[in-house]
DNA sequence: CAGTATCCCTAAGGATACTG
DNA sequence: CAGTATCCTTAGGGATACTG
């Protein structure tokens, strides 16, 4: 076992609610900062979404997720696993089986980060589009640029 | 300038839409994929957010963020405008003065994040219990765990 | 099958110094 | 002020080998 896991809570739960959101953003060591980072997570994103639905078990996950090596699926699965956002079921059957699927409070994150995949989808057209004009104009223009008013 | 920026597009767009979701995770150089690591990354988060509904310099977005370096502010600065995310508005005044502020793409995405904030906020409570939780039975129970039946 | 343990290497990213 | 350039450390994460 590697895991380095903060040893200092820190917590800023309730510090003031003058701001409905943007309060979060200047602790660092803030929980929900550390909360939002494992949740957007490049393969805890992907298994939650992979776990809408249907229970998967580490090798359908490995399977289905290209590119992730078995060390990383089994850190993000026991990362989840801890915030309780996955169930991990052990069978003990002789070929070792596990089964993985998301809990209640793993279903409800699962519409929103659904929302930011469908938001990617939706605009990934405009992003590159975007792109194109801004390798462009910083290939064409090496100096002078912005508002030369 | 450093930027690595990947010569490979590897478009993964008009594949099928037999599945609305749930076919982004297969193609790891999936260009969705690559979008959703930059718009989930930790930092490019906070920029956003910060920037709803109101117009902010380098130096106050700086100031805002804590722990972020002049570097990691300034790289996702410039990959956010590259997106088109975040407008970049430089006035050619003696001490220089840059504003940021989002675009409407950048806007559109903004309702999205914080949904995932707010969710996050929502459910930090939840998170911890089941952290402890599991901290707890794992500490305790070195063998035998899960489905014992 | 479902992991754990090790090794190792790349790159993310902080600190610092310099510039238009 | 708003960066850029350089250095350097750390840790994220792949590859491989071993185990219950």
């Amino acid at each position: 076992m590697e895991e380095g896991t903060f040893p200092a809570p820190g917590s800023c739960e309730g510090t003031d609610d003058e701001f409905d959101v943007m309060h979060w953003d200047s602790r660092e060591d803030c929980e929900v900062r550390q909360i939002l980072d494992r949740v957007a997570d490049k393969w805890s994103l992907l298994v939650i979404a992979l776990l809408e639905r249907r229970t998967l078990r580490f090798t359908e996950l490995k399977r289905e997720i290209d590119g992730i090596s078995q060390r990383m699926l089994t850190q993000t699965l026991r990362h989840l696993e801890r915030d309780g956002l996955v169930r991990r079921t052990v069978y003990p059957v002789v070929p070792p089986r596990v089964d993985y699927d998301l809990t209640p409070l793993g279903a409800s994150l699962h519409s929103t980060i659904k929302a930011l995949v469908t938001w990617t989808e939706e605009h990934q057209r405009e992003i590159a589009v975007a792109r194109n004009r801004y390798d462009l104009q910083a290939d064409a223009a090496p100096v002078a640029a912005g508002a030369t008013a």
